[in-house]
Formats: C-alpha cells, sequence, structure tokens
DNA sequence: TGAAGAGGTGCAATGCTTTACATCGTATTG
DNA sequence: CAATACGATGTAAAGCATTGCACCTCTTCA
C-alpha cells in the first residue's frame, strides 16, 4: 500500500527522495548518495538521478537530514546589540566563510538581556545550532561552563573576551592599539588626555585602559590620567562629553573614546560648547565604522579589520566542529587612521 | 535490546524523550502531551514528568518535532544590506513578536544579489523556514510567483512593496509622507527644491518622488522639479550633492533626500563646497535612524515608526501561517521632525 | 444496575533521510 | 580458471517526537 501512495498523491503534495527514486528507478539510499557523495555512483546512475530530480521538483528536506544527522548546520552569531553599526561587517564576513561550508548563520541579539543570551544557548542543546561565535561577554557565564563539556564546547569568542574563562579568541590586540592612539595623541603635544571608556567591566576596556594608563606613564603624564565611562552609544558619548569638557578646572585637550559613536557624541558636546575640533580639542573613536567618514570633522581612529576578524572567528569555529585543534588566540592588526578630528595641541 | 539501552548509555549520551518516559514511569506519548498540551494529563503525572525531565535534564531534538510537525518555527527576514541602520529597529521589532509566538528570525541579508536571495527563499521548500517578511524590492520576482500557490503564500512586505504583484504590505503612505516633507520646505520659501531619490526602479522611491512632483505642481513650481538618484548610502549623498550642489546654474535651496545616509552625504558635501546648512542649504532626510539627532547640524527627517513596521509585519505573517486572512495593506503614520538642518530660504 | 460518557494513558505508525551491512556482478590477479 | 577485490546498488534500521486510535477506569445519569 505505501508503494502505491505516489499514484493518489495530492497533486501539490511535496516530493520525497522516495519519490525521486521511483522516478529515477532506483532505491533511495542511491538517490541520497549521488546527492551527498556522487563519486559512489555511476555516471549513468547520477545522471538518471539528476534528471529525476528536476522532474519531480525534489528538495532535500532538511529537518530530516538534519535529525539524521544530528546536526543543524547552523550557527549562532551572539551580538550584544544589532542596532551598532560595528557588528555589521563583522556578520558579513561570518557569513560568507558559514555559507561557503553550507552552514546558515541565524544572528542573536541579546539586546543586553541575560535571557536572551541564554535562549540561543538552549539552541545547542536541542540541535538547533551547532555552534556559537560570541562577540559580546556580556552574557552569564555560567552558560559557557553548564553548557557542554569544557574541552571543545563549539564556542569562540571574536573581539571581546573573558579574562577567566579560556575559550579560541580572535580580536586585535587592545592594549596596543590603545597605545597607539595615545601615542598620537601625545605626539601632538597633548597632556591632558582623557578617556571615554566602554563598559568598565568589560575586558577588552580594561586592556584599552590599561594601554592609555601605560602611555601616559611612559611619557610621564601618568598623574593625569582621567576616566569617563560610557555605553558606546551616541547618547552616552554626549553626555560624558559634556561633563568631561564642562567641568571648571582644567579640561582635556583630547579625548579617546572606545567607539566611534561615543566619538561623536562627543563632537556634538564640543559643538554644543563652542570648543572648536581639533583646534581646542582632538577627538579619537574606535572602530572605524562607515559614518566616520562623513561627520563633522571627519573622525580619527582606530581600524578593525572587521571583515577578517568575522571570517576567521567562523573558521575557526567550523575547525573545531570538526574535531580539529584551534589556536586559543589570534591577534589582528589594527591601525590608526588619523582624520581631522585630531589636531597639534593649541596652548 | 533496545529498550536496554539506557543502562549502558555513554555517560554523555543525550537524553531523549525515551530516557523522561521510563525516569516517570510512563510512556512517551504522555511525556510528550505532558510538554505540549499539559491539560490533557492529570496533575499527578505531569508533575512526575516534569521531574523526571529535570532529573535527566532532557530537551527536546528540535529537528524530531520540526520533521513530525513539518513546520520549522524559523521565519526569515529578506534584507537589503543589513549594515543599514534603517532596519536594526524593524529587525527588533520582528524579533519580539516573532518569540513571543515561539519562533526564530532568521537574518538574511541579500547584499544586494539575487542568488542570496535566492538561496534564502530556497529555505522554504526545504522547510528550513515557514515563512518571509521581505524589506526589500530588489530580489527576481521570479522567485515570489515560483515559490509556491498563490493565495497563501507566506509572505509579507514591510516597507516596500511591488507595484504588481499583490503582496500584503505594511509601511508608511510614502506619498503624503514625502508632500508633507516637500510642503514644508515651500513653506520655508523655497522654491529650487531638489530630490535626491534612491534606486529609480524602487516603488517606494517612484511614490516619494509622484509625491515631491505633486506638491511642487500644487504650489506652480512644477517646473522646477530637479531629481538626482542616489542608493542611500553616505557616499552616494556626498557625490549626488556635490553634484547637484556645483553646478554652475542655480543650484537648489533646498534638498530632499529618501535616506538619513545620504542627507549625511549631502551635509559633508555643502561642507566642502563651503555652503552653510541650513542659511544656505536646507537638508531633509529619511527615516530617522538614531545619527540623524547626532550630526552637523542636527537632521530634519521623516521618521517612520519602525519598530511598529516591524512588530506589525511579524503578527502578518503569524496570521498568514495560521491559514487566516490577512490585511492587504497596512499604513501606518510617519511624521515629519524638525531638527536644524532646515531654514528659511536665504534670498 | 446498566449504559453512556469522559478523562487518562499506551501502542504503534508516521515524518524523511542517512548509512551500516548485505548482495551481486564484473574485473583483476595469480 | 579460481579466487579475490572492487564498484554499484539495494535493504532495512536507525534518528526522535508526535498523534490517531484503542483501551481502561471511573463517573454519572436514567
Amino acid at each position: 500500500m505505501l508503494n502505491q501512495q505516489g499514484s493518489h498523491q495530492l497533486p501539490h503534495a511535496v516530493p520525497t527522495i522516495k519519490d525521486v527514486a521511483k522516478a529515477a528507478g532506483c532505491s533511495t539510499a542511491t538517490v541520497s548518495r549521488a546527492l551527498a557523495a556522487p563519486e559512489k555512483v555511476s555516471d549513468a546512475t547520477r545522471e538518471r538521478v539528476n534528471q529525476a530530480i528536476a522532474e519531480v521538483g525534489y528538495a532535500p528536506n532538511i529537518a530530516a537530514r538534519n535529525l539524521r544527522r544530528a546536526e543543524s548546520k547552523t550557527i549562532v552569531a551572539l551580538l550584544p546589540d544589532i542596532s551598532n553599526p560595528f557588528f555589521s561587517e563583522i556578520i558579513s564576513g561570518m557569513e560568507d566563510v558559514a555559507h561557503q561550508a553550507g552552514y546558515q548563520l541565524l544572528i542573536g541579539d541579546c539586546e543586553h538581556d541575560p535571557a536572551r543570551a541564554e535562549s540561543y544557548f538552549r539552541l545547542l542543546s536541542t540541535n538547533q545550532a551547532d555552534g556559537i561565535v560570541l562577540l559580546t561577554s556580556e552574557i552569564p557565564k555560567a552558560l559557557i561552563k553548564r553548557a557542554d563539556g569544557q574541552a571543545d564546547f563549539p564556542l569562540v569568542m571574536a573581539c571581546e573576551f573573558f579574562s577567566n574563562i579560556d575559550l579560541p579568541v580572535i580580536a586585535i590586540d587592545n592594549h596596543q592599539a590603545s597605545c597607539q592612539a595615545i601615542d598620537y595623541l601625545v605626539s601632538l603635544g597633548h597632556q591632558r588626555i582623557a578617556t571615554l571608556s566602554g563598559p568598565a567591566n568589560n575586558p577588552i576596556c580594561r586592556e584599552r585602559l590599561r594601554g592609555y594608563q601605560d602611555t601616559l606613564s611612559a611619557h610621564g603624564l601618568g598623574d593625569k590620567a582621567c576616566v569617563a565611562e560610557g555605553d558606546f552609544s551616541f547618547r552616552s558619548g554626549y553626555q560624558q562629553g559634556l561633563m568631561l569638557l564642562d567641568s571648571a578646572s582644567a579640561p582635556p585637550t583630547a579625548i579617546f573614546c572606545h567607539s566611534d559613536e561615543m566619538a561623536i557624541g562627543v563632537l556634538k558636546a564640543a559643538r554644543q560648547l563652542d570648543i572648536a575640533v581639533p583646534e581646542q580639542l582632538s577627538v579619537v573613536g574606535f572602530d572605524n565604522i562607515g559614518l566616520s567618514e562623513y561627520c563633522e570633522p571627519e573622525l580619527t581612529t582606530v581600524s578593525q579589520p572587521r571583515n577578517e576578524i568575522g571570517q576567521q572567528a567562523m573558521q575557526s569555529l567550523l575547525h573545531l566542529l570538526r574535531g580539529e585543534r584551534v589556536i586559543r588566540r589570534q591577534t589582528l592588526s589594527s591601525h590608526l587612521i588619523v582624520r581631522k578630528s585630531t589636531g597639534k595641541v593649541n596652548v
């Protein structure tokens, strides 16, 4: 009876591998092989199978395949906040590599909410995802330890990292990038250099702050450090910018910001206070987002190879999934792009 | 033998519904029901099942569920370009509604490449996605007609639409939004008003252009129309801005742009040509992206209720998936936000 | 008291693909 | 020519959850 079904199928029934097998006059195993491992099938058969596939309009049911193979061919990219333009090119890099390898990318926006992060992690245990690229350190750490065996948990971090959990990390050297930016400001004659940091508990911000302190100290300016804390957004840049610049006693002549968005917020604060950039204030951003070339003045900023970070991160994760060993730390190079928001100090 | 497996399972084998059934002393059917339809199971049993689930650490295998139920609980959001900040809040709105209904959102970035779009559409026929929210009209139209029966193909459009294909659409009234912007510019005394449009074959741009023409004509300025074409990007705004403003014969005193990014590009062009905004040139953008409050000068722009558009679009798609009828056209209201990039004309 | 109904549960088929193992025929080798 | 090997294909058993149907027990009502 089962074998007869084909003949009374509803007109729009979705064709399965059985229909193809029947049309090609072979078994389902052969069809499956013709698709998954063409070299295991004779030329003639392969040809017939391909024709049959076209004829019946077959597309494999991926849920069935996933079930059988116990994989999902899906990777989750976990972001702190999708509206941050910094991530779009990283995603693009990840997507390229993932697609090439036959994987899908599921973008998970945590919106700074641990519950969301948890829900994305749950995809791993329900076989809905094979691995995760983590682009934020703002998640409950318990998730990582709990989730599976320690060793080869399919998880890599990009850009960010945890100070106390050992995971493969693909990122720039934030300490060095920061040193370079501060060095440059010092070379322009600045002495009162403030930093507008991201969240203080964020490891990459800590590294950047270390670089800041170290460089100031190296130039004998260690006691002039001045740090404000923001959250990477326009708004916090604007608010903290007002605060830093409006202080009665000697305001900074340069501000190093941990994101371009905050830097642009600072530019707005400066305009509002009638402080000319770069004549009276130098501003340095971080990330080189598209906008940084179009704001006024164009922004001096630290550029990260975002596309490459995305690609490498995905590459590493794929290695992990194949059971291969993976380099624990891949450091890509950043560089300072000098535009028009920085200038010699005006005494 | 099969039934014994439990006792020689590897320590890390993933528990299945069978393990739960065994631990709870009932059948798998009961476990399944306890999860999917708790009211069909006695209180005592439900309690035992829940305990058993916790005990063995069970999580349902979603691939198996999807296979059996012939659904994926996944919705694709198809974007023209993920790096465009305009979309992030729409995505956020869609995600909220989708999650609430137990669906996942898969973000598909077409990158203006028809092949990519096609690959996302293919997810429908392979049971990897249940429906699509289309946020771009830049895809091969054949995809839509081919994909399935005409009637209730699970597809809705948001923001954009096709001129010749009837699909549920959730969007603002672009014609009216455009009229409002131009009216405002005319009320400031502008006569030479140019439009920097998005791609000319884009239906929403056409609507906006119609609004532009209609409003000019209504004010007896029909012959002063001047249209340039961009692609929504900073860069094209900058380039076309230079072109419009640098022309020898009477340059426009106002430019209405079809995206905030282009408007910001125009601002840069104006700066470069030493044209003061808003004293010598008024600029209006479209979309009210976060940045528009932080550029110099702050941008007058048309605001779309992006979050709401996303929510409604997802809501409509879910209706469609439940087989319910759906309103063909939902028009949400936009409004003009006046900031500092527009002013009275200076003769 | 008997019949009908309702609530709770289990059995087993089903969804579709993959793959270990068996089979068959032909080619190769000693 | 016999023995072996190999290539091509088929058979059937997973993989896991869901659900139609059957069954049992206990009420409830006539």
